[in-house]
DNA sequence: AGGCACAATGCCGCTCAATGGAAAACAACT
DNA sequence: AGTTGTTTTCCATTGAGCGGCATTGTGCCT
């Protein structure tokens, strides 16, 4: 019966998910070590067979989603990042923020960070930084932990309990030492930044760093970002820089359209 | 022979665009002046039926394109902020091109701009303002005319002949002052300023101001920015800001791995 | 408090857009 | 010319996406 050698061709394969969910698993594809893609690694880190890969990129390109070399390499598309440029707790923030930052990095000459939180992590969302400052640590819209950084301290002691809970309960570590956080001495820690509205980290890896953070509060009066500069031990100062990194944040959260933006305690 | 009402309920309704377009459709109905909309306005602005909308931006959400605040209103999620980051041409230029403006505008004191070259149209990268500097005149992620910026002028002069001559065919007007743009005169500009390397821009409205701008090269020797500062008219002394601002983005081509970066001409 | 307009969400049966394996075209190596 | 890996084209099938409609929620003007 089966002298036709009955193409097969054409049987609908297992569908994985939804297509909207695939093309940003492209997007998702992209990190910090790989800007750009060929198919074939774009096909394998989102895991989409390669023709369906091939398929949806296009259209992410012909949006711009996407751009392509000459070489044939895939990269992020600059139309995307211009629709991405009015994220409000993105570029919104960054805008108001910027020129103080700018006045923190001169009188400091190192670096000026601004962090807000996102999922369990802080994302950093600008970063000023002098030529003649010491080695860069994070870039922008990079991930920095919560509970071994100065802008990750702040943003964890302003949050709602029961996120800082559901943060405590895990098991920490200070990552370059790999030293383990104790719950008890981090719950402190949290207690002293929230009544001192001021934040101060010391690392001693890869160097010796001290970092200063407040929280900028937004016009509902809930910490929306976290604010801080980075100095070199030797150089550090925290007396003095405490008070320059409050004001600034201080400012920051009046640009935001905070009243009664605190910063330090009733009394 | 109608006696059944028969439930017209299902038939499939004409269909609009794939699905992934119109999920960046929904990207798209955000600009400048809707950094928030509502899920109608949101509906409207992108053409697509209020049901599917919702269905669409639930996904977007739990990607994390989009977010959703308390009163409901949708916004550019930090998520999509944060994988648009990784654009070779928003980002990866700024990291480079962040530290030499800052330079630049601590000596001058007014707005430093980076801007790159998008469809026929410049698209502002970066920009640093003192705060006492002149009003703004752009924002981060905002698009500029070519034939009326330095910065424009400058991606113009260096674009393709092919793409010069397309935006010279068509009629073009300085905006404030609505003044018509002769192609003649504008062609012996672009000459100049390939010759000098360097453009200055004048505008009466709203304010005097004066642009000084200068390309940015990259490793293959083409021109993938252009950097510039503006100044209040009677402010100006182009003779010392044209070196300044040339410096400085012949610092930003070396970093990006340009070798012959010019700037000047060869005699 | 009743009536009106608009916004948001839930529901569901129909179909066509999206699907991935196969194979061809292309490239870069021996 | 053979081997290996990547990119692109082709296509018969079918379940994911479709939007009209109904319902509920929310302000606003009588």
């Amino acid at each position: 019966m089966s002298a036709e050698p009955t193409r097969v061709r054409g049987r609908r394969p297992p569908q994985g998910d939804p297509v909207v969910d695939r093309a940003f698993a492209l997007l998702a594809a992209f990190d910090a070590g790989h800007r750009s893609l060929t198919l074939g690694e774009l096909s394998r880190r989102s895991g989409i067979p390669t023709s369906s890969t091939l398929r949806l990129a296009g259209r992410l390109m012909a949006w711009g989603a996407l751009e392509r070399g000459a070489d044939g390499r895939f990269t992020i598309g600059l139309r995307l990042w211009e629709v991405a440029s009015l994220a409000p707790r993105g570029q919104g923030l960054k805008q108001v923020a910027l020129p103080f930052m700018g006045d923190l990095e001169e009188v400091t000459r190192q670096h000026v960070l601004l962090a807000v939180r996102e999922g369990t992590e802080a994302l950093l969302v600008e970063r000023l930084s002098a030529h003649q400052a010491m080695d860069v640590l994070y870039r922008v819209g990079g991930r920095l932990p919560l509970h071994s950084t100065g802008v990750g301290l702040v943003l964890l002691a302003f949050a709602e309990s029961s996120f800082q809970e559901s943060v405590l309960v895990q098991p920490l570590t200070h990552m370059p030492e790999n030293t383990p956080v104790s719950p008890a001495a981090l719950r402190r820690t949290l207690a002293e930044i929230r009544r001192d509205g001021l934040a101060t980290f010391r690392r001693r890896a890869p160097q010796p760093l001290v970092s200063v953070a407040a929280p900028i509060f937004a016009a509902d009066e809930r910490v929306v970002a976290a604010l801080s500069v980075v100095v070199p031990q030797e150089h550090a100062e925290p007396r003095l820089l405490g008070p320059a990194v409050r004001t600034a944040a201080r400012a920051i959260s009046r640009g935001l359209g905070a009243r009664r933006a605190i910063g330090a305690p009733p009394a």
